[in-house]
DNA sequence: TAGCAAAGTTTCCATTTGGAACTTGTTTTC
DNA sequence: GAAAACAAGTTCCAAATGGAAACTTTGCTA
């Protein structure tokens, strides 16, 4: 193996940050490169579509929330899906300022079809782990992600003096 | 906790890759924007001074292949960290394409003063976890990451053909 | 009723980004 | 030993990106 990589999986104090990153770049770009060629959509628009395929009737907020992209992207993703006929919005009678969104036919298919893909290529990325292993990586995971909401605090700005280092 | 995080979390065929995009949005984007207040560098910049303070005198394709970023990205990282005065770029003599890199005193300050800021935050993400399960997730990781190099060819265009859906 | 907060949209815009083509240097092949 | 293939880096360019801020509509509260 190539030296750097094995210098930054077995001698790096940020482990982890390092294995996840390294993963998450391999990923996405082949994926959703694959979704924009066979789809039109960017990875943002492709989200909401994969989000709705989980839960119809979400609302921009959670799509936001779950996924992370700033809302102006989603805003401008779900304008142009709704454009396309794939995803259609409905305002809640209740809460008018909550907009639900819904998959149409053709976004209904489109998640199916696409799914098998994203089914796929998770299958390769976990070839390598047994079913146990799989549980175990899956409930690790979980309780990190379970935590994340209390992480934003921890940053701490002004630690470093680097303009005038003497 | 909120319906569509829920659903991607446990109601997702594809719950690996919610998990590591959720966490490495949650951990890219406030550590590297500190980064960026701190530095003035950007993500992939900083990705050569770390890659570099772990292992000095790589070269820019080793850069790429273990960070996952393309290599004309890293290629005006490089040039921007020369002329910052933080790296340096020397040509080898048995082979003169090429480039090794070296930190320079200014650049091996700013490696050694952010990791511990990072390591800090390596440490509150991995804070709801023991000792033993660090090093179960530790392994499971490695174990996939060393696996990234034979998933390239697995994505099978033509797969789809939504253009004409019946 | 006034004031504030939330969901969402829109605009502005500087910046980032990464695919593709290109340059330069090295190795392989016939 | 030319020619072709390949590898490391660089340049070009069009498009995506996302932060900030303004604004609309709606709902809550004091």
């Amino acid at each position: 193996m190539e030296a750097l990589t094995e210098a930054k999986l077995w001698r790096n104090p940020c482990w982890f940050a390092f294995r996840f990153n390294h993963i998450a770049l391999r990923y996405n770009a082949p994926l959703y490169g694959w979704i924009k060629r066979q789809t039109g959509l960017s990875r943002p628009e492709f989200v909401v579509i994969y989000s709705l395929g989980l839960l119809d009737g979400a609302l921009a907020r959670d799509i936001a929330s779950s996924s992370g992209f700033p809302k102006n992207t989603l805003s401008r993703a779900i304008e142009k899906l709704c454009g396309l006929g794939l995803i259609e919005r409905r305002t809640d009678a209740a809460d008018r300022r909550n907009h639900t969104l819904h998959l149409l036919p053709a976004g209904r298919r489109m998640f199916e079809e696409t799914l098998q893909q994203f089914v796929h290529f998770e299958e390769r990325m976990l070839q390598t782990l047994s079913a146990a292993e799989r549980d175990t990586l899956s409930s690790l995971l979980a309780k990190i992600v379970l935590d994340t909401p209390n992480w934003a605090v921890d940053v701490d700005d002004d630690a470093l003096s680097l303009e005038d280092p003497d």
